[in-house]
DNA sequence: TCTGAAATTTAGGTTATACTAATTTAACTT
DNA sequence: AAGTTAAATTAGTATAACCTAAATTTCAGA
C-alpha cells in the first residue's frame, strides 16, 4: 500500500531526522508569527517556557540548517522549509486530536497533552491512516483548521465573541486555547463550536457580555468571550 | 474518568520521567533475561546497536537508579523496579501493535518500526483505552503475550517447529521475529499463529522441514521453522 | 543627540548519551 | 602457574539543548 504523503512534505534538502526541540520550536514560531513581523526570542521564551538565552541559541542552531532566517536583535521567520514543517506537525498534532475524540474517547479537553507528545512520535503513513479513518477532516475538535497534506491551512477572519456587537448574531468556530479548566466549562456551557448565539449586550471596558444561546439568555466574561472566534454568517 | 492502571505501574521510589534510552535498555535487558543468568554488556550492544563502551556507560546510570543490578564484569540483571518498568513498555509495545493492525490496517510486518516510536510516547491513559477498545487482548499480532495492568505475562513452554517430531500435530502460537521480509513469507504461506500443522519429515543438521497444513504438504526450511514456536495440545 | 531600560546575544557551565582508544579483568589453554 | 585472548570498563571527547551571568544592541524619551 502507498502512502499518500504530498511532495511538500520533502524538503529539498535532505536533512537528518528532526529533533522533538527543533519541531517544537518551529511549530511555536509558526503559532506566533500572525502578520508579517518577525517573531522575537521573548515571545519565544515565553511560549516555550524556556530563558531567552536558550532561545537565541536554538535559533541560531535552527537558521545554521535554513529551517529559519534570523536577523540578530530583530527576530526569527519561518523559511519555506521551515513552514512546511511546522505545518506538517501541526496537521498531526490537529488529527492526532481528532482521532483521540472520535475513537478513544477523549473530551477536547483531554486531548492536548497527549497529541504533544504523539506528533513527534508518529509516522506520516499513521498520521494518513488516521485521517482515512477519520473521512479527512477539515477541522479538530477546538474548530482549529487541519493543514491538508499539501499544506494548505483554511485561514478564515475571525471574530472574537468579545468583539461582536450587540444585536448580531455569530456562529462560534473556534475555541482559542488549551487550558482544560476553560475548555471543559465552555462545554458545559454549549459554547462550543458550531454554536449559534445571539448578542444581546456587550458591556464595555472588557466587561461581560450577556447573550441568547437555544432560547436562554447568559451571562459570559470578557475573557473567556475573547477565546472564542467567530464567523457572522454562513462562513 | 478514572484510568485503570494497576499500583506495580508506580514504582515505591519517586522517579524523575524515564528518557527514552532508559526504556529501551531495560526493555532490552528484559528481552535478553531468558533464564536466571544475568545479561552482558556485549548481548545489550548487538541488541541495541552501541557500542559495548556506551553500554557499559549506561548501565551504570541505570544501576546507580536501582532499575538493574550490575556486577561488573559479570553482567546485569534488572531489579523489581526495572522489570516493571520493562513489563510496561513490553505491554504498551504489543498493544499499540495489536491496535495497528486492528483498527488502523497495518499488517504484522508493518507494525513493528511504528510501535518501537510510539511506545515511548503514549500516556498510560491511552494505552488502557487501546486496551478496552480491543477488549483486553492477550496476545499481540505475532502471537507474543501482552503483559497485564498487574505485570503478569503468560509464559507458556513453546518448542520450536524445528523440534518437533515428525508425525506430531502442533498449533503455531508465536512468531519470533521483527523482520518484515520473514514474517510477510510466513503469512504468505498461511503459517500464522492459530494454525494447526502436522509435520510429516524433519531433516536432521539444520535441514527443512515437510509439513502439512490445511490438507496440502509444504517444505519449510530450520531457520524459518525454529522461529515458529508452537504447543503441542490444547495449551 | 544622548541615555537608560528592555531585549537580545554571548560566554561559560551542566547533563545525558553517544563515540574511540586505552586499560583492566576474567577465563581458557597449555 | 603463566600467558593469551576476549570481554568489559575507564578515560577522554563530542553534541544537543538547557541554564545563569555578563555583555551588547536597540529604541524611546529627555
Amino acid at each position: 500500500m502507498s502512502e499518500v504523503i504530498g511532495a511538500w512534505m520533502t524538503p529539498h534538502v535532505a536533512r537528518e531526522p528532526l529533533t522533538r526541540s527543533t519541531e517544537d520550536y518551529l511549530k511555536a514560531i509558526y503559532r506566533l508569527s500572525s502578520g508579517a513581523d518577525p517573531v522575537s526570542t521573548s515571545g519565544l521564551a515565553l511560549l516555550l517556557e524556556l530563558t531567552p538565552a536558550s532561545v537565541s541559541g536554538m535559533v541560531k542552531r535552527l537558521s545554521e540548517q535554513s529551517l529559519v532566517e534570523h536577523a540578530p536583535y530583530r527576530g526569527v521567520r519561518l523559511t519555506r522549509d521551515g513552514r512546511r514543517i511546522a505545518l506538517r506537525i501541526l496537521r498531526r498534532h490537529r488529527l492526532i486530536e481528532t482521532y483521540l475524540v472520535a475513537f478513544l474517547g477523549y473530551t477536547w479537553d483531554t486531548v492536548h497533552d497527549e497529541a504533544e507528545r504523539l506528533e513527534h512520535a508518529v509516522s506520516d503513513g499513521l498520521v494518513e491512516r488516521m485521517a482515512t479513518a477519520l473521512g479527512n477532516p477539515r477541522f479538530d475538535p477546538h474548530g482549529d483548521p487541519i493543514p491538508d497534506v499539501d499544506g494548505q491551512i483554511a485561514d478564515f477572519i475571525h471574530v472574537p465573541l468579545s468583539e461582536v456587537g450587540a444585536g448580531e448574531t455569530v456562529t462560534i468556530r473556534r475555541a482559542d486555547t488549551g487550558d482544560p479548566g476553560r475548555l471543559r466549562y465552555l462545554a458545559s456551557a454549549g459554547l462550543i463550536p458550531g454554536t449559534s448565539v445571539r448578542v444581546v449586550d456587550s458591556q464595555p471596558f472588557r466587561g461581560p457580555l450577556t447573550i441568547e444561546l437555544a432560547g436562554a439568555e447568559r451571562i459570559v466574561g470578557h475573557e473567556l468571550a475573547s477565546l472564542l472566534l467567530c464567523s457572522r454568517q454562513g462562513i
